[in-house]
DNA sequence: GATCAACCTGAGTTAAGTTCAGTTCAGTTT
DNA sequence: AAACTGAACTGAACTTAACTCAGGTTGATC
């Protein structure tokens, strides 16, 4: 397991703002929609000049989707760590998450539309790297489910499911929201997270 | 609304093959990551013949996106015509969706993987025929889990609820499974089906 | 004020999808 | 049987967007 070390930020460093780019661009236009070209013109620089920061468009995106992965695993350890309920803990992980900014909204977005990029390897070492890290943190997210789940099982809390599959469905469940939702559109992203709260109750405990 | 005419076969056609030849690939290895020319090649053909039958690569995964949701709606509706009670029909219509051949579970993969696909717009008529055939099919086969939710509430078999809302989670639940399932993984898909089976129920029902 | 690394650029390369200008083939007409 | 027709096909050329390269600029540090 390499450890991919976050750079750290020079002065001048761009590399927050090519990110913060294209997220906007990718999760609006569609990652293969979006030219690479377009998100150096909206940060102010040549295109070329994004090969300083990232190795190719494709490892821009790998980033962006580790980056959405290590915040989700790090929202659901915050929102659940001081619940001795286990339906109590399971609700206050759907709701962290569904508590998220417009930005966030977009990574989710791409990380949905991309899973199946983290199936396949890649040529080069950068990618690769980044690649293999994301892969991990889905199995760390999904654990984090079903660990929850295994927990409420044991405690009685939880009818006795098949906690792996189970876990992945509540997950499934939740992030498909993040196909359709859109911050613009009729439903208030808080009504998304009042009935999927309620639906994962009755899936789970039940 | 444009209505797509499917090309009758000419005896000598290799539509059909050509179809088959791009799921396989397009599924496998991803659409992004299959060449054209791969799917030519295995179809026994030069790669510039492809365009004697679609338009684009685009255009022939817009194509198998719209045959599968066809499909999709085309069972639903056969697997609950005639069942009675709304939970039997909800039983039903879950059983039906995860009762499909090797080959349909590749194009489930691959209509999952490019939903977003459909937001845009295409430049080319044939394109953006088939791209708003397929986004009618989608709202058509939402359409057809509401209408199961709402009848089931105003019968009094459901609580009622955002049946629109709880309708697309349903859907949500139901193919997030094509994200992760695979044929040759440990879990069969009897299994996934039951499973989901009870949590569509508990999650409406209850 | 020399040095070094981070940062950036314009010009050129590559790969894959696509277009073009025809050619072949199988069945139909005269 | 020869001419005709449209579907099916091809090799070569074109296009576009990602990417490489060889070098130039900037600014902090010594």
């Amino acid at each position: 397991m390499t450890r991919i070390v976050e750079p750290e930020a020079g002065p001048r460093s761009k590399r927050a703002a090519i990110l913060t780019a294209a997220v906007d661009c990718f999760g609006e236009t569609g990652f293969e929609a979006t030219k690479w070209s377009t998100v150096a013109e909206r940060v102010g620089i040549g295109q070329t000049a994004l090969y300083h920061y990232f190795e190719s468009k494709t490892h821009c995106l790998l980033t962006i989707m580790r980056l959405e992965l290590q915040r989700s695993h790090d929202r659901f350890v915050e929102a659940t760590k001081d619940a001795a309920d286990p339906v109590e803990a399971l609700r206050a992980a759907v709701r962290a998450a569904y508590d998220v900014s417009p930005q966030e909204v977009l990574q989710m977005r791409i990380l949905q539309n991309h899973m199946d990029l983290l199936s396949g390897s890649r040529r080069s070492k950068r990618e690769e790297d980044e690649r293999v890290a994301a892969r991990q943190l889905v199995q760390v997210v999904e654990r984090d489910w079903t660990t929850l789940l295994v927990k409420g099982m044991s405690q009685g809390s939880f009818p006795l499911r098949d906690a792996q599959l189970l876990g992945a469905s509540v997950l499934g469940l939740i992030v498909s929201v993040w196909r359709w939702y859109r911050p613009s559109g009729p439903t208030p992203l808080s009504e998304v997270s009042e009935l999927i709260e309620g639906a994962c109750v009755r899936m789970v405990a039940s």
